[in-house]
DNA sequence: AACCACGGCAACCGCCAATAT
DNA sequence: CATATTGGCGGTTGCCGTGGT
């Protein structure tokens, strides 16, 4: 344990190579943020801008490292970030991208305009690496196309079903056309879809999963696609930004506080289903 | 009501590359 | 060219809220 007191946290003291303690270091603060500097911090970029954040801390009069200032501004008090939970869009593309770049998470977050690496390796620390180690996949790999045949499919599922269901209980739309089409060209027809993709490589086992329980991979195959080729071109037509998924929904409204709480626990009710069909679990 | 276990996440650490001196 | 400084990144830690007993 590092600081027994965050709100009193000190440092232990540097030594020279003397073993004297220096004494300037003691000065600086450590642990969680108080509003007061946050305030500094604000005021000082607003007004001088960002970078030589050694520099910036002391004549803002923080008694902070440069670094801790830098990593709480980029993580949280810069005016982009975005708060709360993940939209569903946005874990099926950190699925995605993890999947062909591993742990880049600043690569990644460049895609997720307002999400910072800092949220979304938590994010898949939290949830998706949890679930890695708790359904029985023992290779990286293997997880991966898990997700790729198993998980990602279900999630899309998840989208249009719950937003069908919401359609109903408030006789608005369904997910709008434009964003499905955006999101995925092969997702409005999922439902009625038996067909296959050929192109999909999933290991026998998942396969065998996804006909088990009727989920068909084209959805995924066309979300994979469509990333592949983002990715290729320099991913200019696959950004969150570029489908303008995030202000449609803040512009459209049609995805409530609530069932964005739902959509943000489909993991769970994916895992759980998993342990249904069968699938070795580790609790 | 009290205790405990667990999960989420903010913050820190160490390393490395780029840049400045 | 050598050294110092800065910025960026991924990994890790530990506080704190919450739910279960």
């Amino acid at each position: 344990m590092l600081n027994a007191d965050p709100h009193m946290a000190m440092p232990p003291l540097k030594k020279s190579s003397l073993g004297i303690p220096i004494e300037e270091d003691s000065e600086l603060r450590r642990g969680p943020w108080t509003l007061e500097e946050d305030t500094l911090l604000i005021h000082y970029i607003t007004r001088h801008g960002e970078g030589r954040w050694n520099m910036l801390a002391k004549s803002a009069g923080l008694k902070r490292t440069g670094k801790s200032c830098r990593l709480r501004w980029l993580n949280y008090l810069k005016p982009d970030i975005k708060r709360g939970n993940l939209t569903p869009q946005e874990q099926l593309l950190i699925l995605e991208l993890h999947s062909k770049w591993g742990n880049r998470w600043s690569k990644i977050a460049r895609h997720l305009p307002g999400r910072t690496d800092n949220e979304i390796k938590n994010y898949w620390r939290t949830r998706v690496q949890k679930r890695a180690r708790q359904v029985s996949v023992d290779d990286g790999k293997g997880f991966v196309e898990a997700v790729r045949c198993f998980w990602m499919p279900r999630l899309l599922r998840k989208v249009d079903e719950t937003s069908s269901f919401k359609g109903m209980m408030s006789s608005q739309s369904s997910v709008p056309s434009e964003l499905l089409s955006c999101m995925d060209p092969s997702l409005s027809t999922i439902k009625h879809s038996s067909e296959k993709s050929s192109s999909v490589t999933c290991p026998t086992s998942f396969a065998n999963i996804s006909e088990q329980t009727e989920l068909t991979s084209p959805s995924t195959y066309g979300h994979s696609q469509m990333v592949n080729e983002a990715c290729n071109s320099g991913i200019s037509g696959y950004d969150m930004e570029s489908i303008s998924a995030v202000g449609f929904y803040e512009e459209s409204n049609w995805i409530s506080d609530e069932m964005t709480d739902a959509l943000w626990n489909i993991d769970e009710m994916m895992f759980r289903e998993l342990e249904e069909i069968g699938i070795n679990t580790i609790i």
